[in-house]
DNA sequence: CTGAAAGCGCTTACAG
DNA sequence: CTGAAAGCGCTTACAG
């Protein structure tokens, strides 16, 4: 890039007008009468010479970046968290695309630095941030927070005020339930996504909980397992049901990477999915689809979440906050095999 | 943000210095000896006052903009290209991250105006580019090249001369023919991972006859199937192999995508792999290992690609450029049950 | 309808 | 060892 590009100042002086004249040509500034012919004659030349204004003066010039940021907290499980990304990231940039935005990545390993997200807000890198996967323990997202720097959280960090978009696990896990329950099943056992320190692993537990209230079922501690977002916790939990005196004739996995382990050990027991046990998932992984038996699952929106994360946090930046800064997002169930339902019509 | 942030000029005050001064501290520039005393005061009070550098002044003063950008064409099947970006994305963010670099995200849907990702470049909004998925009637890719303007492709645009990382899809898949021919095999057919225009599909042809020839065995035209990158181009296929009068008893799936087709029509016709025929994929998606059977592949190093492409173009960004320009990495066979080599042993 | 001018917060020769 | 000064390329009141 040694050849210098081409600037304001030089279309100004090719077209004899004020710099001035020409920035708000090429800016569009409403409300500003510039003669027609003007106007055209600027474009005219700013295209000929190939201009494009320099982003880095217009962030000095303009104190907007432009740009938001998604801090990507890889967490626990990398692997089970990738699964959410290329949705996510999508919808993030549609969203920012088309309200012309630009979007900085930015992944946190486990052992990285916990600031190291600070000087994106701070050094003014970006207008705004979505974090996906907040931590507890982050001293500094309150404190950006509380600043007033614009921040929109993927996922929940429970007793914060901070904006964010989450799916409705609750409501997933109940419509997971429901469905097992509307098949005949009453013997209904769950297998968590993750320890419940976790909150999505404990709303998913509470909509299996409801659902199970709300068609008169007791709650039978015996039949719920613990899955740590991997497979071989689905196969560990697996194992334990299956081990019970009077195990369950359905169950419900909050996770598709762990029904991933607990539909192996079926395999390998030799118990048959799913006509000896039906099994609902959670999340709708690619990988759900190419299990056999093809995993039922609560579909996750992945690219929803970015878009209405995007689309909350510009809204925050450009000071039009919506009333609602929290927002849930539904879930689909999905119908495969693995539940049987396609198997009894 | 209403609260003015802290400047140099606010340290260089506080501390009775000039800001060239300040900024050279702050900057740590080589060769100017500040007095100690002078540097651990502006540290400190840099420091206290939570001074972070404005990014947009420093770019428009410095010329730099200390970010890359990932611009990722979402190809004809989105989903399939959806199984490479984390790890890539990964190992560019890591790579960019140690050498003091940001990364911008911009995907280019299918539909989008060719030159979306041109003004990236001639708007300094980066340094350089990555462009994954290169198409052959791009305009603006050669000529941004021809100016000079940092660009790293992964993937390859035959007969461009221009720099880029990609996969070593030749000898990955003549690395699969060969394990199927060390199983025993001398029937080994082939269905690809999408038309031959794509430059990866055709290299893995050539790898594939390279490996019969080399084993002394012939070409034979009718064990080759085209898939399209996803499923049902792998039934389709797969269903064409099992109709031939003498059907292979091997078979290198170019794609792990496509391979889940290829092994669902085989469960359903009862054809069982690894015993009836042998399977070898190509990509090791996180499906590979969850299927039944587990899907013995070729696993692309998808974090490697993006740290080298991230490698590469900083060093041409930082006129460093190697003699080599053009990178191709190894594969690496996984090997699990659709081979049968587990169950041979 | 358009221009002169200040300013955004840095970096970087240059001078001492 | 340190400072005065120019300049990066824009935007944006303000004035006419």
């Amino acid at each position: 890039m040694a050849r210098s590009r081409p600037t304001q100042r030089q279309i100004a002086e090719e077209v004899g007008v004020s710099r001035t004249t020409v920035s708000l040509v090429l800016n569009n500034v409403p409300d500003t009468h510039i003669r027609s012919e003007t106007r055209q004659c600027i474009l005219g030349v700013a295209h000929r010479l190939n201009y494009y204004p320099d982003a880095g003066a217009r962030r000095l010039a303009s104190g907007k970046t432009c740009t938001i940021a998604l801090v990507w907290h890889r967490g626990p499980d990398p692997a089970y968290r990738d699964a959410f990304l290329p949705g996510l990231l999508q919808g993030i940039t549609r969203a920012a695309r088309h309200y012309g935005y630009y979007v900085l990545f930015r992944p946190i390993e486990p052992d990285d630095l916990e600031d190291s997200y600070v000087e994106l807000a701070r050094g003014r890198h970006t207008d705004g941030l979505i974090l996906s996967g907040p931590r507890f323990d982050d001293p500094h997202l309150p404190q950006l927070h509380q600043e007033g720097f614009p921040i929109v959280l993927h996922g929940q960090l429970p007793g914060a005020d901070i904006p964010s978009v989450d799916v409705d696990n609750v409501r997933g896990a109940t419509m997971a339930v429901e469905h097992l329950l509307a098949l005949g099943h009453s013997r209904i056992g769950m297998i968590t996504n993750a320890p419940l320190a976790y909150t999505a692993s404990r709303l998913r537990l509470d909509g299996y909980c409801q659902a199970l209230e709300q068609a008169g079922l007791f709650y039978d501690e015996s039949l719920v397992q613990y899955g740590n977002f991997d497979e071989e916790s689905g196969q560990a939990a697996m194992e334990a049901l299956l081990a019970l005196d009077e195990s369950p004739t359905a169950i419900f996995i909050a996770s598709d990477m762990v029904a991933m382990g607990a539909l192996r050990t079926l395999r390998e027991k030799g118990v048959h999915a799913p006509e000896d046990v039906a099994v609902v998932g959670f999340d709708d992984i690619t990988a759900a689809r190419f299990i056999t038996p093809a995993l039922t699952t609560v579909q996750v929106p992945t690219f929803g979440l970015g878009w209405s994360a995007t689309e909350l946090l510009i809204r925050i930046i450009e000071q039009d906050t919506p009333n609602k800064t929290q927002v849930l997002l539904d879930t689909e169930l999905v119908i495969r095999e693995s539940c049987g339902a396609a198997t009894i019509n």
